[in-house]
DNA sequence: GGTTGAATTGAACGCGCGTTCAGATAACCT
DNA sequence: AGGTTATCTGAACGCGCGTTCAATTCAACC
């Protein structure tokens, strides 16, 4: 059987990545085998590889993608330090809260990357830092900031935010305006503004 | 071969169990197999069964143990809510930086826990983050502290402050008194004290 | 020095792994 | 209607998996 209806590669390429995110999330990326995420997608496991070059490639793709998106979605407001850091804390809390699953991949199967793709994920995270940490040494040099150094700051608050991911649960006691809220409010003071 | 030189099973035990935490840690639960734990202790792959019931054993007897050497290891002073989370904050960082790879497993292994096994581990790790609640709750309390909830405060600080084991290094930029300091400032602000 | 028994080997079990590929199928084009 | 091509199947490849267990080895004991 193919071509059942209409072109299906526009379909099942999708469907591929969306089950194995589901799945390495679920499950971890060792422990998930090429013919689980077929048997997701409905599918026979050789034909997993009409859309993917081998199962690394996928994990690889799912982190490049998600680290990228991350990085095109924030820039840094033309604002002073304080409302810069606001944005940033706002926005990371939003579009980790929107991607659990991506951001559990991301964060998880680091070490299950081959060494040149854990390369450039690593590339891509630094640059994430980097902005964070840009915002912070502005505002440490404007003596807006209080921070004992701005890279530990950068890690200490990078690590507070995305973990937000580890116990929010959609319908819960706290919505995310006040999630947002009350992370915005510990970093402020963290940072001594 | 038997019984080379004294009781070898005083010292192969333990190294069954240091074996797989290295291991576990490097590669992941799922990646790593018996045949690789067995290569590095120096024996035979069935020769592990004298020592653990099974491989899903292995890993929780690491994860149970070092949650429980957590919970023993601190107790909230006799002293104020201020100085209380002081030590809770510097014990740790002290605990987690001297067990990277415990922390790692911990943290990251408890999709590949069976279900009972589970329940136990996040019990425990409840438990440790009961504690740091009831010292935010008492601050909270006395108006020494002026956290937006202190539950989220409680996931949102330990998230800050395991994070240190990603990225400090012995013998980097900044020693263990600094980031224990470092964080200390931090978390002080945040809290609103 | 013979016996005991703890410690370990090494082979075996059935199974599922990632990946490849020749062949089948069905939608599209002319 | 017939040919083309994108899409997928199903079988096969060699391999390593977790676990079991009879046989073996050798330090310790009598």
């Amino acid at each position: 059987m193919a071509r059942k209806q209409g072109s299906h590669a526009d379909i099942t390429g999708p469907k591929v990545r969306q089950a194995a995110l589901r799945l390495f999330a679920r499950h971890g990326f060792a422990a998930v085998s090429m013919r689980q995420i077929a048997a997701e997608v409905g599918v026979q496991a050789g034909a997993l590889y009409l859309y993917t070059a081998d199962k690394q490639t996928l994990l690889f793709e799912l982190m490049r993608d998600h680290l990228e998106e991350l990085l095109e979605d924030w820039q840094a407001p033309d604002a002073d330090p304080v409302d810069q850091l606001e944005s940033f804390v706002r926005h990371h809390i939003r579009f980790h809260l929107d991607r659990p699953e991506l951001v559990f991949i991301a964060y998880m199967e680091l070490r299950n990357l081959t060494p040149g793709n854990f390369a450039i994920i690593e590339g891509l995270r630094r640059d994430y830092e980097d902005r964070l940490e840009a915002v912070l040494k502005a505002g440490q040099a404007s003596g807006r900031f209080a921070v004992p150094d701005t890279k530990l700051a950068t890690m200490a608050l990078i690590a507070m935010l995305t973990g937000v991911t580890t116990w929010y649960r959609e319908g819960g006691r706290l919505d995310r305006a006040a999630v947002e809220a009350a992370y915005w409010d510990m970093v402020r003071k963290a940072v001594g503004t």
